[in-house]
DNA sequence: TTGTACGCGTTATCAT
DNA sequence: ATGATAACGCGTACAA
């Protein structure tokens, strides 16, 4: 165990133990028609030589790597660090091992990232990345890579999707506040580059709005805990109140702790609705009503469904996660 | 782009192109020696063909995957993602791609992923996981992987580690706490199976109060926010406050809403540390008092190790990153 | 039950 | 400047 070992192959084994490689073969792999005896024999010299089969040479002689690929703009994120890791539950779970593939929000790294997965063999991916759009999907669809897309309605031959639904609940909070005589005007904080998910709400509350013949105000927000509660902390101070839907907890964490800060009661003066909730909802004071999704449910679910992609088994190429929503202390019950 | 095609080799290319496999390969990899409207020839037909060299092949010709495996027990804490956030960063501008092996906190799982990491022939590996011991990393170093070892203190010809000093900090906060009239008794919450962070925080902690010669407890909590929140919501209101010390900010912010939910003044009543500081502990409220290490900075700073170890150009094979003491509204100012 | 020989898609060393 | 050809480490028909 001291000194470092050059690669012990398959071959030294079968000449260690007086066999073909092809008997070795078949004993790591567990095929049978091989003498309980000689078997015993290679398997001790596997022990004795230390020998661990190359999944590199294995996986070009049978052009499986058990690799599933994982497409985000990154880790840093609680709800992707949770999807993240109900994917690597099951991936594991499976016999699977997860390559990351992390794009930093910006559509050219993307690309380069879709030309990395390509050469890298993986056997499948996933992908939840909002710098790719359905032509990129496709292309490296079309290298043969079966593959789920998580936010981003896409199916074909080898494509299938996981989708979030925050919409249906978002309307109906919105509809059901101004019919049981919410009086706050609602402002939707929108972030510049804030991806699809948002994007869909933020159309979803200008339509409802529209449709409803309320007034309402968009206000650009940087997606930072710090800058946000800054910006806000005068502006809220001057408005005196409001409703304000924020992408994820700490945008709302920001609101509301400018908002206490600067005097004002959370959720007499001031309400606050996280879009994407994630633990630390419970967690802050208020806690923050939120539309919850189960992300790591989402990873589970996703990987599973491309195993059955893998397996042709995958019935079903659309799924859908319908968000909940969670009332907590920065809205004001009705 | 409609149809799944064939993989595409570098023979076909060649063949297409009407020079040998040879010339296509020195296209490739930009070795000279190729005349200008040959290379242009075999460019147009790899664009043509939409050839991608396969990874694997190259990865067994050369025997260097650009693969960095990393050892972790999961994605889902925040720190932990920071650090992941960090070692890709700088993987990807070096030009390689993480794979993640997850142990889920099992010693048994952890060996498992010491023989994929072997297997799946990484060119070196970053490892943030307490089950590992030095034994076990000294295996995996055996079979010529370069490693970084994070919060362990493990060198040797192809090990290098990244240390955390959290004990410092905390031995001269308890010092200075009762040096400045620190009134209230020191609880430190023990965590099973909290790693050995927290073991040397432990045990700095215990020293420190048994040479000081002052009265401490050591309490046992669950790692989870909700968890704790309800067993000390009693324990609290019986002991009418203290000095809690804890592992993570959500944790530590368990304790902090348990006080204030019964009715206990922070920091006047109940002084809450938590050790491992995030981002959270700036915006739950009141704000927590923590050590901080930056470990999207540990992350690049791992990489950056392990890239000159495969340089064979590392020097200096420790780093140890000092914690730094943010006070905030969970602790008394003094 | 076991061995031989070929293929997987590259790189690299020779020749030419 | 270009082309054969041998590795790289393994799986697998096919033969024995």
């Amino acid at each position: 165990m001291k000194n470092i070992k050059e690669r012990v192959t398959i071959y030294q084994v079968a000449k260690a133990s007086g066999v073909s490689l092809a008997t070795v073969s078949r004993v790591i792999n567990n095929k049978g028609n091989v003498k309980p005896d000689t078997k015993a024999r290679v398997e001790e010299t596997i022990r004795r030589l230390g020998y661990k089969p190359s999944g590199l040479a294995q996986a070009l002689a049978t052009n499986k790597t058990t690799n599933i690929g994982v497409i985000i703009p990154s880790a840093n994120y609680v709800y992707i660090a949770n999807m993240l890791n109900g994917i690597s539950e099951v991936a594991k779970e499976k016999g699977f091992v997860l390559t990351l593939f992390t794009t930093s929000h910006s559509h050219e790294e993307a690309l380069t990232m879709i030309e990395r997965v390509i050469t890298t063999h993986v056997d499948g991916a996933i992908i939840f990345d909002d710098e790719l759009d359905a032509e990129d999907i496709m292309k490296i669809n079309s290298y043969s890579v079966p593959t789920i897309v998580v936010n981003n309605k896409i199916v074909g031959e080898q494509v299938g999707c996981v989708l979030f639904s925050y919409k249906d609940q978002l309307v109906k909070l919105i509809e059901e506040y101004y019919a049981n005589g919410g009086e706050k005007e609602m402002t939707f904080l929108h972030v510049h580059d804030g991806g699809r998910l948002l994007q869909h709400c933020e159309k979803a509350f200008v339509d409802t709005h529209e449709s409803l013949g309320r007034p309402y105000h968009i206000l650009n927000c940087d997606d930072s805990y710090t800058r946000t509660y800054h910006d806000f902390k005068d502006v809220i101070e001057k408005e005196g109140g409001g409703y304000f839907i924020c992408y994820r907890d700490s945008i709302a964490a920001a609101i509301e702790n400018a908002a206490t800060d600067s005097g004002l009661k959370v959720p007499e003066q001031v309400e606050v609705l996280s879009l994407v909730g994630t633990k630390y909802a419970n967690i802050v004071r208020p806690t923050l009503t939120s539309l919850q999704i189960d992300m790591a449910e989402v990873g589970r679910r996703s990987m599973y469904m491309l195993i059955d992609l893998l397996n042709h088994d995958l019935i079903e190429k659309s799924y859908r996660f319908e968000a909940t929503l969670v009332e907590r202390d920065s809205t004001k019950p009705r």
